[in-house]
DNA sequence: TTGAAAGCGTTACCAC
DNA sequence: GTGGTAACGCTTTCAA
């Protein structure tokens, strides 16, 4: 069974296929006639434009790729929703690819997104770096890195203020009276991680605390990390008397360390989180956080992605503020243990 | 700046175009010599095909669409991850679009991805009625319901067995010595809802309790509402000793309300949940809950998709087997209070 | 084993 | 306002 065409289309409304490829796209200077002509037998038909045939012609299929490690991390999930509500707004279609953490996935994936002609690419992948970039630069196709920073590059990308993140975090913590405050911060290997450990720290010179490396661990994003960690922690001499952990999943580790000890949050100790997702509010006690605007990192990226496609421009790299969404698990000092 | 086609490859290593496309395509009728001259070629250029020009040729992009309410919600992208695992692996993209459960917005999308001419679809949307897939049919546009059920539909759906795991949970709380076990269900608009209540209720009947109306409740999948319906609960005379929720979040309202009433769980009510999503581990207790496998669930999706495009069958819907994850929620029954 | 030619379904440019 | 024609980049059939 072949498909209708354009063609059959004219034939039945008796023009001219150009005809019908202007009033498809709605061209202005076509009699009313025959437009109402040509829009009957489009019903009639069934009609469906082939897309990629168009694409062909115009180079434009209006598709994005976006690559990312993993939609079933929440927090990856919401950069995609945010993504996708700004690409649908412009008419434009993604093809989603989970990398897994993979360079080998991501590399495959961006050759097929290559082949398919897709005009921009959303990166919050994991593994990429900066030559992948350049090749990327020569041949053209837009990009833009989505909460993702690449040595080297002052560019195309959208992420939050890490630095104001942790900052943020340990100065609420400060002025709840807090003194000995513990940072569980995730893998080294990422900007994020780095960013938000030198937030902590100038958080600290600012208010005239001197830092206290053990105080300072090196987490791995999982709660299994940050049970263990703060397990470590309660065996100080000194322990500190509030966390903030790199991540949500660090504090839930953190948590249940403290309560399987039989203290109390936030009466015994403070904890912040970063991220907020969506577990961060069900928890006992609702999770004090850092909250990234996935939704808007999302929607910015397409924004800008667009600009660069349509005016040719580069950005520099774009920091949205973090917020602190304040909950239960924060108390003031407590002189008395 | 022209990007280079298959005919520029052509000129280089002297040969023909269809000898290049040939050789692009692992047709074994040539020469070693050929071969060896044409790939040298084509890496030297840095040649990437044209997908959409093949698939206008071949009618055949690779692609599938995928609709879903929203990628944001856990469940929806453990399916999502499922679905594009699947393709992945087959050599086939997906186009994620999000419908926010609006019928306007199916619509749309549905129109967008046949444009583009894509070779599936997996609808794990909300609002779709029995004649837009007739309208699929027609068009002979090869689909599969994801987690979702259509009256009067027998076929091409893959779902877990909701009456199932109604059973598994309600059975689960009868063995632990309930007698007064409440459920909260969800919209009754939807076959998953009514499907857990039937398990609710067959789980009751087998073990010759008999249902209890007051026990029953109309919930929302929110835990606002579970909250609101818990408390309701809490005021009758003769309280449920158990309640078994239609969904994870749910569950948390209900653990909320309970606590605020200075009650205990599992020791004073026996909870179970349905979906185990992440939340769920990490609440406290732990929930125990009834699984969905959700990335099984669109990995079958697309293979059954796949069988469906290769050998033109259809499959009758297909039901997947629920898991009682038993966590911390629960315990015997207490006969004093 | 390779070349030639036609055509997939559009759009865009040039006439009239 | 509308028609004609060529071309987008590939595959495929036929012929040699």
């Amino acid at each position: 069974m072949k498909t209708t065409t354009i063609r059959d289309v004219a034939k039945a409304a008796g023009v001219h296929p150009s005809t019908v490829s202007r009033v498809i796209n709605g061209n202005t200077n076509i009699s009313q006639d025959t437009v109402n002509k040509v829009l009957t037998v489009i019903k009639e038909l069934n009609y469906v434009p082939n897309a990629l045939a168009r694409g062909l012609k115009t180079n434009k299929l209006h598709t994005f790729g976006m690559l990312i490690p993993d939609i079933a991390n929440p927090f990856f999930a919401g950069l995609a929703r945010g993504v996708e509500n700004a690409a649908n707004e412009h008419g434009y279609n993604v093809i989603l690819c989970n990398t897994d953490y993979s360079l080998e996935k991501e590399i495959t994936y961006l050759r097929l997104l290559e082949e398919r002609r897709v005009e921009g690419l959303i990166l919050a992948n994991a593994k990429f770096q900066y030559k992948s970039i350049i090749e990327l630069e020569k041949r053209r196709l837009p990009y833009m890195l989505l909460s993702r920073n690449i040595k080297g590059l002052q560019k195309n990308s959208i992420s939050i203020d890490n630095i104001a993140g942790g900052f943020l975090a340990t100065q609420y913590l400060i002025r709840l009276g807090h003194k000995k405050i513990g940072h569980i911060a995730g893998p080294y290997n990422t900007n994020a991680t780095m960013d938000r450990i030198k937030g902590y720290k100038k958080a600290l010179q600012y208010y005239g605390i001197s830092f206290d490396k053990q105080y300072l661990s090196r987490g791995d994003f999982k709660s299994r990390g940050g049970y263990h960690i703060m397990n470590n922690y309660l065996k100080f001499d000194d322990p500190p008397t509030a966390i903030f952990t790199a991540n949500d999943l660090l504090a839930v580790g953190v948590l249940e360390a403290i309560k399987e000890k039989g203290y109390n949050v936030p009466h015994d100790f403070s904890i912040v989180g970063f991220d907020d997702i969506q577990l961060a509010s069900h928890l006992s006690p609702p999770l004090t956080t850092i909250r990234q605007p996935m939704l808007d990192m999302g929607y910015l990226a397409i924004i800008k992605l667009l600009e660069r496609i349509e005016k040719q421009i580069s950005h520099e790299n774009i920091f949205l503020k973090p917020e602190l969404i304040e909950r239960k698990s924060c108390s003031k000092y407590q002189k008395v243990k």
